[in-house]
DNA sequence: TTGAAAATTAAACAGCTGTTTGATACAATG
DNA sequence: CATTGTATCAAACAGCTGTTTAATTTTCAA
């Protein structure tokens, strides 16, 4: 689990070995030493190129950030994706959304620090909240408004927003309870695949009952 | 926020003051030497009366159950339910339950220490699992299994259990970014209400349109 | 090869953590 | 009154926290 390797330069290991930590474990539960252990490198090191443990905090955000970018089909499937119906569009972005919280690689890594920081934040929120919640936010905003139609007030939509998002992160957060109380449920890669679909399928037939039920009632 | 009395007990106060942060800041977050301020009592008193922080945390919990115990309506609300149909009563141990983790009285101590527990387990998780989470777990489940009918495999209720119980975890506990990104959604008693009354319409909108698609597949 | 900059180190800093000690005050019981 | 057990206290314990210092090694260009 603690990574551990010599033929990256020092700052590239203490910035993947933060992020790791501060993923599985916390940021307040992760110590620069355990950080340095992990890394293989003297404690003075962190505040060398990072100056505090805070900013090194940041930096483990950039860095997963630019893991994930750098496994991005994203391009691509983006723009094959805008040809299909909203319905087909949002089910993907849940799915997606969901098994990249709960996967493990290096490529999730970002979606797992934000997940962390969703339900226990610190200092790093503000930027996060700016530079990648409120984005994420706006496009399940799009989509969601996509499928249920114009009759749905914003402020519904606003919950749906959250009650999608809410599902993936407790799942992604939840493992140990899941364990303890329905062992049934895996977290191997066809257990992720299940528990993704099942989110969108649960809140796809949401959202259809729910764009019937306040069409109806605009129309009479 | 910081508890502070005199007339009851020194016991009874840590006992009050602990749960209070334990629940606001979570476990590792609050050191003892916090909870004895807030207590007004002398440091030592913790492990005189309780051992360890660990015990005390257990015995935190303890007493946020009999907090809500006290306040409860439960018996006869209880019994006053049986009679509705299924749809109803799961509409109102949804908003019952989600009201309860949103709001910051008392009664709803243990509600609040519970939600925390389950994304940020401790060593207390094993003993409230047993205890707390399965039966409520039971609980949603059969009542899930009322509203969707004989159809749904039992795998699917089960995920079905989580996203409900997920939408009020994570509403319960990602306030402050729901204020940098919907700052129009309000914590008071009045948005409580609308949250828990969007997360059980969400829920069983979702529930009747698998019901539906689980009797059709079966039919057919 | 020399010299200046960068990288790395062991050691210590002050401050916090949970916990323990030993002394002191208090109550009630014999 | 004396005594016994409980309650409370200030003080200290060892161990961890993030951070800094000052000395050392490594790197690399002049």
């Amino acid at each position: 689990m603690t990574e551990q390797k010599e033929g990256e330069p020092a700052r590239a290991r203490i910035l993947q070995a933060a992020a790791d930590l501060f993923a599985d474990e916390g940021y307040k539960a992760t110590s620069v030493r355990r950080i340095c252990e992990a890394a293989k490198v003297n404690v003075a090191m962190v505040n060398y190129y990072f100056h505090s443990k805070e900013e090194l905090h940041l930096a483990a955000f950039d860095h997963a950030r630019e893991l994930a970018r750098a496994s991005a089909a994203d391009v691509a499937a983006a723009s094959a994706r805008a040809q299909l119906p909203p319905v087909e569009q949002l089910r993907l972005a849940i799915e997606a959304l969901v098994s990249d919280m709960l996967r493990s690689g290096h490529a999730s890594l970002f979606s797992r620090l934000v997940a962390r920081e969703l339900i226990e934040p610190t200092a790093a929120i503000h930027k996060l909240a700016e530079r990648n919640v409120r984005p994420q936010h706006a496009l399940f905003t799009g989509l969601i408004r996509g499928v249920v139609g114009p009759a749905m007030p914003d402020d519904v939509v606003q919950k749906c927003v959250f009650s999608v998002i809410g599902q993936a992160v407790f799942y992604a957060r939840s493992r140990i309870v899941h364990e303890l109380v329905a062992p049934e449920l895996t977290y191997d890669e066809a257990g992720i695949a299940s528990i993704a679909r099942h989110v969108s399928q649960f809140s796809l037939a949401s959202l259809d009952g729910l764009r019937r039920q306040y069409a109806a009632q605009a129309g009479a």
